[in-house]
DNA sequence: GGTGTTACGTTTAGGGCTAAATGAAGGCCT
DNA sequence: AGGCCTTCATTTAGCCCTAAACGTAACACC
């Protein structure tokens, strides 16, 4: 028994009662409460209709992007970082502090980001004028030239890839995600990154 | 004198006209494309609205996913592959092929997820019967052991993350987030992970 | 004016992932 | 039959990130 599995899940196929195999499809959010449900009852599956998607869809956009950039040499962590700077207006420089703020990363993280963007080329550091330990990041020509080659290229793929949405659905959607978002930081504790805090 | 500074970047400072420094908050998607336009008007930023919340969503439930995780001893990479097998019921057994689909990593990934849930004990690997070359993964008893011991932990604290939305408001936001995934699945070539294709 | 604290950035250890190379087993075609 | 191509899983190299340990430098307080 058992046909040698079909190549390809093919979709609304006959869905069996067992749902071992999950018929086809790709496990979409729905999916998975309702695999929950058959096999723990009473488990809190309240959230995975809203948390699923937003994780699928980041990483596709984000598997997505990075083989946009592969193609022009550079990575994502690097175009971030670039990103930000060039989208704080000239002079183009700020703490590294800011950055971590504004990238959602550890001080490690930009620590690393930076050597590497610097060893490439792409920015400068200096020790902060004002306050004592600081360090400020600059970037350099050719670390804008590389923003202003690639950016486009990045938003107008998201762009693309967005497009299914009509205009309407685009505008409650952004609604509701910062809505969302703004709710999740204040739960979280707002700019902290690393503490959840009941310990 | 220069207080200290104050612990936390205040909110709905004096918002100056420069922007250079982004006068406080959280760098939101709305600012993201406003300092776009400004910078480069003309920059395809349509999309910020939408793909920057959610990446930033993912960002704060995986942070916090990890934490929650971590106190009980696991990663959320081993959580998530047990998940996915506790969640098609007995035989809790499934092809590492069908691993890698429902978890959206690539095949070395699964690879690597799988042998060291394998050196924990949490799971089995056995060679596929039916075709040649696969490799069923079951679930072991310490494995069904420890998801049950955890899940309800972690999806309870995302459903307190998402509970600031109304039951409306999650309804609608779960309804856009589906039709949104579907189409850009569709668009990137549905189940292929590893291609965008253009070349 | 020492001394402890606090606030920084950096370094290190280790984990997880992707992409590409590798190896092995069928299936297909002539 | 033999050769080629396809399909799997695994291995390897390299990247990026987190968490924690460090090393400093400025304050604050007594």
């Amino acid at each position: 028994m058992n046909p040698p599995l079909p190549r390809r899940t093919e979709r609304g196929g006959a869905r069996r009662g067992g749902a071992d195999q999950a018929g086809g499809a790709d496990q979409t959010a729905r999916d998975i409460a309702a695999a929950w449900e058959r096999e723990r009852p009473g488990t809190p599956a309240t959230s995975i209709g809203i948390v699923t998607p937003i994780w699928q869809l980041a990483k596709l956009f984000g598997d997505d992007r990075r083989r946009v950039l592969a193609r022009a040499g550079v990575d994502s962590a690097t175009l971030d970082l670039l990103s930000v700077l060039r989208r704080s207006g000239a002079p183009y420089t700020l703490s590294t502090r800011e950055l971590g703020r504004r990238s959602m990363i550890t001080p490690g993280a930009i620590s690393q980001r930076v050597a590497r963007a610097e060893r490439e080329g792409l920015v400068t550091r200096v020790p902060g004028e004002g306050r004592p330990r600081t360090v400020q990041v600059t970037l350099t020509r050719a670390g804008h030239d590389l923003v202003e080659a690639t950016v486009d290229q990045v938003l107008g793929r998201e762009a693309d890839l967005v497009s299914g949405l009509t205009p309407d659905q685009q505008a409650q959607l952004t609604e509701l995600l910062d809505v969302l978002l703004a709710d999740v930081q204040r739960r979280l504790g707002d700019g902290r990154l690393t503490q959840v805090g009941y310990d």
